[in-house]
DNA sequence: TTGCTCCTCACGTCACGTGAGGTGGC
DNA sequence: TTGCTCCTCACGTCACGTGAGGTGGC
């Protein structure tokens, strides 16, 4: 080719990197028209269409609709342009939050999965665990309703308006052991797995379940927990959280659920007073 | 709302944030129907659903497709979820790529324009620049043909199989003075400031000037810097760049295309001997 | 009658990709 | 005749959004 010769459309798709059914489609729409047309049909482009090619090229990735960009070959100027790019700009910080947001849920999606496919499923066992960052939400009002699904839909009806993410994983805080013996099923609040969270499940020695079922259905763990830290000499020292590792996410039958009921213990020192009395009492 | 009553579409659509237009597309398509239908043929949702709908909203959001989305409906494993975020956490590295080379060819051509707009077009000037990345192409080859046009073409037709990404402003590399002087159209490669790029502009001392016309076209600027040179007592120590700031991407007109020359000089020490001599000789 | 919620059906979107069926020159 | 390049025209894509025209109960 020189600079005078014309291309063929298979020529020029080759320099461009474009498909020809792209070049038709710039020429049908009026954006981008071959310089010349053979007897038979033809299209031809000069060499130096390849640059205005360029510029079309150029701004599509960037992300610029074609008919912006047909408005542009209109007419244009250095400002009109740096205008144009900071509003890309801001287009893609949009996207970028939007990526890091998807990276961080599927990671902690991902470690869910993880943490209930090792789970050892029959065992109490004690872990020291990290400290995680989540977002806690509004105290639960269970009222005479019993039934955890109306809280439980409330919740998640509600969760958009507090800016509450619902993909990350969703589990059951319990202010202390006292009330996730009493009422298994009614959770103090509610929270979200999600690691830009403000409040935090405090690191440090756990006793860790796993158990299957339905949320907030939580079957014979109470008495299974209590069990462990009375033969193990524990008293419990926070708050208990209940995290379905296994939710509607990963499994397709709801009452086989995962869920991991996590608690903080410290080892007992007055081992004869009044305190285990207590424990052995509820058992 | 309680645990067994019915849902209308709109307070069904209000919960989970969605349109009542993307609740009637996922039932058509029998992604998600409603539980139930009324007698006038409305819609019905239970508040379980607002569970399955999560599952939809969390899948869309990371970018699944619905048609992957029903197939999970069906039938789904943790492992099967866990593949899939891989998949998708590759997708979302490929976007993220994708992102970061936008932002740099932003940034790069704002900061061409910017430099363009506030050029002082007239004067040949002194400025001490930074070093600047760029990606330096193969050596031209002019041949017995003296078209810039030909060469430059040529550039940006093999510019994509050697990786250079011409959605970065190009310019011309001179590798040195004389060359720019004998042959001011014939730059002895061609470059793009893509900033990823392994070769550099070296920092220093410059002499800059700007011209405006088509890509080649450097009109007096050789007799300018030449000039300007002497009358300053500067030698010239290295490759001249000639980068076009203003191009097609900001400026319809091609004879209006702005190009900044700048080339690396000291001062001369040995005034009255032969050098000095030599270049007032070309003037 | 007015206002509200819902319905179905059809068409538009955006930037192409994919045939089907045909032409023209070697 | 075969192979190649090109043509036009029509339809598909993906996840909806937007009317148009109608219903049913207060």
């Amino acid at each position: 080719m020189n600079g005078t010769e014309l291309l063929s459309m298979k020529q020029f798709a080759e320099y461009t990197g474009l498909k020809q059914s792209t070049l038709r489609y710039y020429d049908e729409i009026g954006l981008f028209s071959p310089v010349r047309r053979g007897e038979n049909n033809y299209r031809y482009y000069s060499p130096q269409q390849i640059i205005t090619l360029n510029l079309i090229q150029t701004l599509t990735r960037l992300g610029i609709s074609l008919e912006k960009i047909g408005e542009l070959e209109r007419s244009r100027t250095p400002e009109m342009i740096m205008e144009l790019l900071v509003e890309q700009e801001d287009e893609l910080d949009r996207q970028l939050r939007h990526i890091r947001e998807n990276y961080s849920i599927i990671h902690t999606l991902n470690r869910m999965i993880q943490i209930g496919s090792t789970a050892q499923e029959e065992r109490i066992v004690e872990r020291v665990l990290r400290a995680y960052p989540l977002i806690l939400g509004p105290i639960n009002d269970f009222e005479d309703n019993q039934f955890f699904y109306e809280t439980f839909f409330r919740f998640c009806a509600e969760a958009k308006n507090r800016r509450i993410n619902l993909c990350y994983p969703v589990g059951g805080y319990f202010e202390d052991i006292d009330v996730f013996i009493n009422t298994p099923s009614q959770p103090t609040r509610f929270f979200s797995l999600d690691p830009t969270g403000a409040d935090t499940k405090k690191a440090g020695r756990h006793l860790v379940g796993y158990i299957r079922g339905y949320y907030g259905d939580m079957g014979d763990m109470p008495e299974r927990l209590i069990t462990y830290a009375y033969e193990h000499n524990f008293r419990f020292t926070g708050p208990l959280y209940v995290t379905y590792v296994h939710d509607e996410i990963t499994i397709k039958d709801p009452n086989r659920f995962l869920a991991q009921v996590s608690v903080p213990v410290a080892p007992n020192k007055k081992r004869a007073i009044n305190r285990t009395a207590n424990v052995r009492g509820d058992i």
